[in-house]
DNA sequence: TATTGTTATACTCTATAACTATA
DNA sequence: TATAGTTATAGAGTATAACAATA
């Protein structure tokens, strides 16, 4: 979505669940193109930078599952940061059928400053909430999203 | 998205706000497809007929300004819904250049008994949070979404 | 000249199926 | 036989450009 301009929203809309949650997750989606833009990264990207970068090196289809992606996705993301240099696929020893992705030095460093941009961003996402309601916020969305009754 | 498969989510992502928000907008779409399902149309389907069936009828472009929608996306929600015999476009007499899309029979009452659906589900959906607290999720999503910034 | 609806077209994101190599 | 990665391909969803009718 890149439709969100206008802004003359019956109450039939914003009534809805879906509906808010669609355009706040679009409005958050402008604003953090916007953040990472000098890093010539997309918010996704970034994701997949700071998962492969967490602790110990994983392979593709661990990252593609911990980020919730089919593994088709995953090359096709990796590739992108691959070319700019920013990961190195090296084969895994242990099983010669995987790939274990690690971040190169560029790759750690841009990660470092990239995630700077994103938590201030989001900061300021939130700031109309207020301090401890933004908190609440947070731990609404992660609750919504652990209930696994699905 | 359709890939919000995998719950094994690091903290580097439960952290994330854009990674919360898509994800839980992913898991509401996947129960409003299924909440749906018996009436034949989507949430966002459902939504254009709560906007043309909100009180005077609307024209096309009118319609597509409160959704937020392109015309041109627009355009094609209409076809979808006029070949279901939901909604009917008439020129309108005072400006012929547009279309004026009001709901046929069969659309109000699909519309009505939909919407009990939809409402349903958004409330077991939100369920994990509790009665007042969900109230509070929803108007902080209003909040985020009015905070018009940009 | 500008606006509304429309069509054609292209782009992004994502999934499915089939292939290769390893296990 | 099954798994990891890859490629080709197709399906949503959406936007841009150009056109016709009307203002």
């Amino acid at each position: 979505m890149a439709e969100s301009g206008s802004r003359a929203t019956g109450d039939v809309l914003t009534q809805r669940l879906g509906y808010l949650l669609k355009h706040v997750q679009a409005r958050l989606a402008e604003e953090s193109a916007r953040a990472l833009e000098p890093f010539g990264v997309s918010g996704r990207e970034l994701a997949v930078l700071a998962v492969l970068g967490e602790d110990r090196p994983i392979s593709q289809l661990e990252g593609a599952g911990k980020l919730g992606v089919d593994r088709t996705t995953m090359v096709a993301l990796v590739d992108r940061l691959e070319r700019d240099g920013l990961v190195e696929r090296r084969r895994s020893e242990l099983d010669r059928r995987k790939n274990v992705v690690a971040l190169t030095e560029r790759g750690e460093d841009l990660l470092r400053r990239a995630e700077d941009a994103r938590r201030r961003m989001e900061r300021e996402f939130l700031a109309p909430l207020g301090g401890a309601e933004a908190e609440w916020f947070l731990r609404a969305l992660r609750l919504l999203l652990a209930d696994d009754s699905r």
